[in-house]
DNA sequence: CGGAATCCTATCGGATACTG
DNA sequence: CAGTATCCGATAGGATTCCG
């Protein structure tokens, strides 16, 4: 009989079997989290949403090093992802604008931490 | 007198100048944190780490589909980051462990808010 | 056992120009 | 105002091979 050492999870951090994989894995709560907020400038344009919905012109004036191209990109996917919204509102001139959905309000409590814990590495 | 819409920081989300830029950046407590744990492999690592130390082959073991050159670069960075440390026991076999630092156990509420975070988007 | 050195490809994001 | 369409260079990371 050979012996192995088996690891028990720590349940605080990993509650369920979806975090336990042996490899990256979509499906993964902590990946599922990090995919949406990945990406260069997906912070910045969640932080702006944070504090309310904005035009795509207002995106540009508030960041104006980013490129139309990166900011229509990071638009989609935060749209593809279910955690940006686009109003249309008719009339002249016609306006769009974007905000938060529920799902992406409830990111707010991820971010206020990742700033915590990068300050604390900051120290 | 033209008017101007001055956003007024949420002091919860955005706490201190540093993560107020209109650019990406280093310095950002946000960022910061991420570069920490962005990578692929990188919070699988983190997760068994903080599990307790592991040697490089323990490493292989449980992730049997990273190879050496991955492992290899993401245990340098985690290293460089100073959230991982390597304690070389001399003797036969001489004996190679990875843990974490204090500064990496700091990672735990981060690791368990992203956790939480990626179930409420899987719901 | 615990890595380092090469090579190769896919994707990402910046620059630029154009459109309804 | 609110985007699209191309192009293109830089990295990231996987496969493979070799080393003390």
């Amino acid at each position: 009989m050979a012996y192995q050492t088996v690891r028990s999870w720590d349940p605080e951090l990993v509650p369920t079997p979806a975090g336990r994989g042996a490899r990256p894995d979509e499906a993964c709560p902590v990946e599922v989290a990090l995919r949406v907020i990945s990406g260069r400038w997906s912070t910045l344009l969640i932080r702006e949403l944070l504090h309310g919905p904005l035009s795509y012109g207002a995106f540009r004036k508030r960041l104006p090093t980013l490129t139309d191209k990166v900011l229509t990109d990071r638009l989609a996917e935060l749209r593809g992802h279910g955690i940006v919204e686009r109003q249309i509102t008719r009339g002249f001139p016609s306006r769009v604008t974007y905000q938060l959905t529920p799902r992406g309000e409830a990111l707010r409590p991820l971010m206020i931490e990742l700033y915590r814990t990068g300050e604390a590495l900051l120290a």
